[in-house]
DNA sequence: TTACTTACCGACCGTACGGTCAGTCGTAAT
DNA sequence: ATTACGACTGACCGTACGGTCGGTAAGTAA
């Protein structure tokens, strides 16, 4: 089996095939590709099953272009992601808001990539990885670099390791809040904005009380 | 369809039943509810199709079964987390490293969990998470709240998002070890521990360079 | 008009699914 | 010896699955 070299950006030119495409992503994004039924994507799509066959070889070749339809998607959004100018502070702050909200915006993409990913697939999943989530991974690497030779980042720091508990705080979220809504512990996710907030000021000023003279001996237990 | 009330501690008094259940948490945790079949758990287990029949009623109480007694077993495990003495800082990176030690002690059954509780099934998923999560969630909280009385704990922050990112952190990392493990930039996913110290390390000082008198905005851009 | 293409459909195929059932076998109490 | 019971099985059932096939209707170029 060759690996997909080139994505051929094939434009969809039958509304049955937009219809099909469209109920796919909302299908499979919710219940898996073993939870999902061609004739359920068919009804799903108001089209017949052999419709389905007709433009796609198989149910793997119809999430194969979802998916990749979904990465290219999401890859360009990222591309777009805000970089403005500000502070580092700043900017890190803005990409990790803009990266969430794109989560939330687009979470059947999202949700649908994520568990590709996560899935340890090993095949699809590192092209997938390689494709959208290096992007993100990349990226915020880039800006957390520019900050450490800027000073404002630690340089002890592996700005990898950075840019993992950044994107994997937005993805976690992302992923938990449907149960984290449950917790009546869990105010801070009420509002997503509130959440990023709070995670971007741990993540930049920590969790300790700072310069107050305290060590940790002196509150040992 | 009452809900579970009483996790009846019923014990495994032969030795089918205990292939059964064996085999079904290492295909489940793997394939998913919908990617395993009653055949292929009884020919994993060396025992008849009809024989699970004989032990559970359905998939869906042989499921049900086996995330119970991960469950159980879970929430047994982290009860006996290391909570030692120690300055607040050692006890909650030791409670972190013990956390993520045990996801992947116990990954199948930690991979099982962590699914059903991020499918956002709403129903099953509740039970889950208030049963093991939640116990990992307010043990940790817990020790946060210390942390703030004892004044070593930014009194500003909400432990609830605190516990949420140390937790979610380790359980992300836990997720995306097999794809992060094929990134050249993630040297930091090698070993468990070097991720594990950096984490607690900018958890609780922060990734700014700190008190050098620097701020934000003369750094900017 | 003909020839060819594309979008689409109803009916069908073989298979694997979840689940059932009558019955066998070993053991242990009566 | 008989009964009773739990562990276990092979054969079977109805159904839903992924996929195929012959055919229709519409558009279009020669």
């Amino acid at each position: 089996m060759q690996a997909v070299k080139k994505v051929q950006e094939k434009t969809v030119q039958s509304a049955g095939e937009a219809a099909i495409l469209s109920a796919g992503i909302r299908l499979f994004s919710e219940l898996g590709f073993d939870g999902v039924s061609m004739r359920g994507v068919a009804q799903e799509a108001g089209v017949s099953k052999a419709n389905i066959y007709h433009h796609f070889n198989s149910k793997e070749a119809l999430y194969l272009a979802i998916l990749q339809s979904s990465a290219a998607e999401t890859a360009e959004l990222v591309e777009n992601l805000a970089d403005g100018a500000g502070s580092f502070k700043e900017r890190l702050g803005e990409f990790s808001k803009a990266y969430q909200h794109h989560l939330f915006d687009r979470h059947l993409t999202s949700r649908l990539l994520l568990r590709e990913v996560l899935s340890g697939d090993e095949e699809k999943g590192k092209q997938i990885a390689d494709q959208v989530v290096g992007n993100v991974f990349r990226r915020m690497i880039t800006i957390l670099c520019a900050g450490q030779e800027a000073g404002v980042l630690r340089s002890d720091l592996d700005p990898a390791l950075c840019a993992f508990l950044l994107m994997g705080a937005n993805a976690f979220f992302f992923q938990a809040y449907d149960v984290l809504k449950h917790f009546p512990e869990a105010e801070f996710a009420r509002e997503g904005s509130v959440f990023s907030n709070g995670m971007v000021d741990v993540f930049m000023n920590g969790m300790l009380n700072q310069g107050d003279g305290t060590t940790d001996q002196e509150v040992a237990q």
